[in-house]
Formats: structure tokens, C-alpha cells, sequence
DNA sequence: CTGGTGACCTGGCTGC
DNA sequence: TGCAGCCAGGTCACCA
């Protein structure tokens, strides 16, 4: 599911539905999912409204009375809102409880994803305090990619999915970037050039915010395989097109691995 | 410091 | 039909 659009995507579909809601308690049934899950949860937001709910990145974060929880969907997560009434099924770990009739339930087959909370200010918390910026904020563009990646041997694939660099780019929307922007993956970021950055920090903002537009790219549904219409089908370019025609130029696009992740591109519209 | 690799976990798909 | 092996939207910990 989630990269920042899906991220994006689920917040503004629960936001309105938990918003300034009393919770009346909170209910685990996996101990652990990436980390421990703080076992001090339930005591701590029994009885406290959800002020404000936004999101850094690819976190979710909540702001309650007293304290924050801070949330991550890992690879396959989700957060949607049930009547109370409907009995959780497998890989459904965790409830947030209102005092009407819903809860908030989280869903991760992979258990790749993250819930804890804190006391303080959720931005100074460990996992937020050293993200990149905002790629749709007003810090991004084409400079500060150019400054951050002088002399940095690593690939510019892996640069722009660094969430120390910027966040909310993963392996779909770097590889879509990319192919817009006509560079390849694999191109040292210290040898990219500034109009070049340019160029890509555009063309990373186009593609983030027609994915926001869509609702996000849904490959897979584990839970019922389906394949999910919309952005996906009708739109990508090159990602899990690896030995297909290039949309641009017709020759077949090439797939590798790169940091472990699969990259796809085409070799002549690529430079 | 930088960059590369393995680890976490479950399930779907491919190929023998 | 069974089963081993590989792959999947993320990212942290650890190593050289």
C-alpha cells in the first residue's frame, strides 16, 4: 500500500471520522509489530480526544490531549474506520476505540509497520527528528537536491529514496520520477546536474501529487488479491514493466536491482 | 562519515 | 498437487 500518496490517501479518508472523538480504549492483539507496542497505550489514551491528526512523510501521527501516537504502515498497513460490532479478522492487531458505535483499526499482513507513542513533541521523537523535507513543501526543489548530492557516489535512485534527503519517495514514484525526468537510476547523484535536479524535483512533485489526485496506487489487496483500477493500470510508465515496450520510444525497458529494490528504466531515454 | 547488506514478516506466484 | 525459492509498497541496524 503505502507510499506518501497512499499515506496522504489514508489520513484525509479517516481524518474526518476520528477527529476531536472521545476514545474509550484501546485494544492490541499482537504484542510487536516492528517495535514493541508501548504496552502503556491503552492506560494512556483511555478517556482523550484526537485533536489533530497529520502526517510527516510516510508517518501518520496523532495528537491527543496529554500525548502523541505516531504511526507507520510498513509495507502492507492499513488504517481504516469499522463499527465497532464487526469482529477483527487475521492480521487486524490493533483497535482504537471510540465512545460512539467506530474504531479505528489497523491491518498489516507483514507486520512491517510502527505504533508508538510519546510524551513529547511527536517532530523531535527518534523516527521523525531526522526526516528530509516535505517533497510537496516549499524547502523542495532542484538546488537542494544539487547541494545535498555533491560528491555522493551512491546511485540517485537511492538518493531521492533516502527520507534523510526527502521523504515520502519509495520505489515506485523514484523509478516514475526518474523516467520523466529522463535520467537513469543508477547515475551517481554526484554527477547529476543541477538543471537535471531541476528537472527531477518537478517532475517527483507531478508524480506525487496525480498519485494524491487518483488516491494512490493500490497494487495488491492481500487480503483479497484484487487488482485495484485507477492509477495504477492507467498510468505508470515503467515501474513492474521490466522487458515491455517503452512507452516513448518502444524499445524494451530494462530491469535491474538496485539497493535490493526493483528498478526499472529504459536505457535509451534514459541518460 | 559513507555506502552496502541483512533483517523484520506473511503470502502470492512461478517453475520443477 | 506439493513444495522450494523468489518477490513485494519500507527502513533500521550493523558492518566494512
Amino acid at each position: 500500500m503505502p507510499e506518501l500518496p497512499e499515506v496522504e490517501t489514508t489520513l484525509r479518508g479517516i481524518s474526518k471520522k476520528i477527529l476531536n472523538k472521545e476514545i474509550s480504549s484501546f485494544i492490541s492483539r499482537e504484542k510487536k509489530l516492528r517495535w514493541i507496542i508501548p504496552p502503556t497505550i491503552g492506560k494512556r489514551v483511555k478517556g482523550q480526544r484526537i485533536n489533530n491528526a497529520f502526517r510527516r512523510g510516510k508517518y501518520i501521527i496523532f495528537e491527543l490531549d496529554n500525548c502523541s501516537l505516531i504511526i507507520h504502515l510498513g509495507m502492507s498497513g492499513k488504517l481504516r474506520v469499522f463499527n465497532k460490532k464487526m469482529k477483527p479478522k487475521k492480521h487486524e492487531h490493533w483497535d482504537l476505540n471510540f465512545t460512539d458505535n467506530w474504531t479505528l483499526r489497523y491491518t498489516d499482513i507483514r507486520k512491517f509497520g510502527v505504533l508508538d507513542l510519546t510524551l513529547k513533541n511527536p517532530l523531535e521523537h527518534k523516527l521523525l527528528k531526522d526526516l528530509g523535507p516535505e517533497p510537496l513543501g516549499n524547502s523542495f526543489n532542484g538546488i537542494y537536491l544539487f547541494e545535498k548530492s555533491r560528491k555522493k557516489s551512491i546511485a540517485v535512485k537511492q538518493f531521492i529514496m533516502n527520507a534523510k534527503i526527502v521523504v515520502g519517495v519509495g520505489n515506485i514514484y523514484a523509478n516514475e520520477a526518474l523516467f520523466m525526468a529522463g535520467i537513469k537510476p543508477i547515475k551517481k547523484a554526484g554527477k547529476v546536474t543541477k538543471k537535471e535536479y531541476e528537472n527531477l524535483s518537478t517532475k517527483i512533485v507531478k508524480v506525487l501529487k496525480d498519485a494524491i489526485h487518483e488516491g494512490g496506487t493500490t497494487l495488491k489487496d492481500y487480503s483479497n488479491a484484487e487488482e485495484a483500477p485507477g492509477y495504477f493500470k492507467k498510468k505508470l510508465q515503467v515501474y513492474g514493466r521490466g522487458n515491455l515496450e517503452c512507452f516513448i520510444c518502444r524499445k524494451n525497458l530494462k530491469e535491474i536491482r538496485l539497493g535490493n529494490r526493483s528498478t526499472v528504466y529504459c536505457v535509451s531515454c534514459q541518460n
